[in-house]
DNA sequence: TAAAGTTGCACAATTGTTTGTGCTAATTTT
DNA sequence: AAAATTAGCACAAACAATTGTGCAACTTTA
């Protein structure tokens, strides 16, 4: 039934040792002085037998498995499954394959995964972390185990990462909304004591800050990447007696929870209430109202962070914690109501607009 | 640095062999007649020590990987994407991983990752395969790899499969379009020669037949599930003679392309054109026109496809090709011009509505 | 008390590969 | 022609687990 040519199958066939046939098959014929006559043949009936290794004797024996743990919170969110593709087309060309766990935003679950990518001898890891803790990650990163991670990464944490520039993107975003005359603009946040949300909540308070605009805390709301969470708070915020006039949402997901919670409430976008999304997406032109996205570089993230790890696999040198930001771009569609057509009329000078000579 | 418990660790330390220590571990003590005192040693100093067996060495022994390959066309197409959380989720659960591969709609990648997973020695296939060709996939499946494939599966290859009832989803679809008075509905194709896209356009044709229309085989255009095929034919189908009314979108992505292509144009939906798309998406609702589509189980799909195969695993047993068809919902929204608000008064008598009392 | 039976485990082979070491035979040197 | 090289390869260990067989030692039976 199988396919069950082994080293021996070829030395028996050829009156010769495995060890000279593996040796001229790992081209180390010369090396070890195997005779041009005896080289060619075994060569030959390696492809007459059609002969492959098997690469659980070889991960056993030389402890190297060609393979990576990629661990990612939601497999099925655009995002990250772009970044997987890239991912995994750039490890195949190196000669790696893709082990996939999705841990649900599940801190135990992650822990798990890496627990069991550890056992499973992974050559090295991809962490998209859930983001709450840390001292798993850290432990098997000290066990030697070679680690990129990926979007939200911890500051306290000496790993290479690579991730968007969140804070500049944030900055940005809340700037454009301030220029077109917004004042009570809310945010939306993900999941708390994350880098990208914690960056991106900052850019938010630096940019009303920079444009000498009070920081209301009430309108920071949510915790959650999700859907549901966007929907939650965007029907609270609707409610509140604050009139705000733009949502900034965190995630691609939440912008989809609150454009329901908008549409349900009777209300348009941009009309009664803009709103900028972090991510942009395939989709994002073709909404009710376009939107106003920050886009980030998910193809550039999946193949910088996969040559980052291959590059600590196979040199074996740790970097101390070689990071990549890479830039936002802010791309403007319909769903912000623009100054010249809100009849707001006060004029704001718009300062030192941070950091628009970037990129 | 590495975790090196071995079994032969434990069986230094306690003086006893390896074999033994294998068995107390593997719960065969009581079969081997190991005493009560060496077990409990065993179990004891294996749970100080964080004993956990090597996976390749046990692998490499039993022939058996806990290792399953999910072969995908394009995993960051939200349809696969989901596919693949609930595949990734289940195994999880029967104690299988996951080996992603992503053959980006590529006839030869394809070929070569499976012959990559195989010589891995997974222990089964999940394919959603191009659709183009199936002779490697018989040959693997021959060779005794249990393989479940799913979505696009090959009529006359005796593989177990999952998919959902695209026949009856398209005919549900154009049967909508043609009770709210469409005549000239048009049908952007996927990838030919696949059997979702022949089942939906077979649906198209069976449904226009139905109703005694004409099928005009100039209406039925494209040839790939992506984006740009639908953005073009759309481009086509405005501009030629035929005052087309509808469109039948094969796939998620074809109507994204559709829909840049008709605002393009400046045409709106519904009142200008119509569009149904197979494929419901969580941005569906929120859409410039809230998208009509034909929605299917992705979640089912993915948890009985690894149920099945694990099944094949595990029980060794191979049924005739056990397949399993999925049924389809259509959700009315709002890009569908309705009869009463179309002026089309001709009368069309509605058949018999094939398979309304399915599901 | 010797034969028979049972208990409790060790030995060694096996899975397929890689690699350090070392041995024989051929070739070269002196 | 004997000694020294060198070519060409085999042997066996190692990687970490599993499993069939077998053998002491102990216990039971007659």
């Amino acid at each position: 039934m199988k396919n069950n040519i082994t080293l021996k199958t070829i030395a028996h066939q050829l009156g010769i040792s495995e060890s000279t046939v593996s040796r001229v098959l790992n081209g180390k014929a010369s090396k070890y002085r195997i005779s041009k006559k005896t080289e060619e043949i075994i060569l030959k009936t390696a492809k007459e037998l059609n002969f492959t290794p098997n690469p659980l004797a070889r991960s056993l024996r030389l402890n190297k498995t060609n393979t990576i743990g990629l661990v990612i919170p939601d497999i099925s969110n655009p995002f990250f499954s772009s970044i997987a593709r890239n991912v995994e087309q750039e490890a195949r060309k190196l000669g790696y394959s893709i082990i996939l766990c999705d841990t649900e935003e599940d801190t135990d679950l992650e822990k798990e995964s890496l627990e069991l990518l550890e056992l499973r001898k992974v050559d090295g890891l991809i962490i998209s972390p859930v983001g709450q803790t840390f001292n798993y990650i850290k432990r098997i990163y000290n066990n030697g185990m070679p680690i990129v991670i990926i979007d939200r990464y911890f500051p306290d944490l000496d790993i290479p990462y690579v991730t968007s520039d969140n804070y500049k993107g944030a900055f940005e975003a809340i700037s454009y909304l301030i220029d077109n005359g917004h004042r009570s603009i809310a945010c939306i946040q993900g999941l708390t004591h994350t880098s990208p949300n914690n960056e991106r909540v900052r850019g938010y308070r630096e940019a009303l800050l920079n444009y000498h605009l009070p920081v209301d805390e009430a309108l920071i709301v949510g915790d959650s990447f999700g859907e549901q969470n966007g929907y939650l708070e965007t029907k609270l915020l609707l409610k509140n007696e604050k009139n705000i006039t733009a949502i900034f949402s965190v995630s691609n997901l939440i912008s989809l929870g609150a454009l329901r919670a908008i549409y349900e409430e009777g209300l348009r976008v941009p009309e009664d209430i803009s709103i900028i999304s972090f991510d942009d997406q395939p989709y994002s032109d073709y909404l009710a109202t376009p939107m106003t996205t920050v886009t980030q570089k998910n193809k550039e993230m999946g193949q910088i962070s996969i040559k980052l790890l291959i590059n600590q696999i196979e040199s074996k040198i740790r970097f101390s914690s070689k990071c990549v930001i890479l830039p936002t771009k802010l791309i403007k569609r319909k769903s912000v109501k623009l100054k010249n057509e809100t009849g707001n009329t006060e004029d704001i000078s718009t300062f030192n607009s941070y950091g628009s000579d970037h990129n």
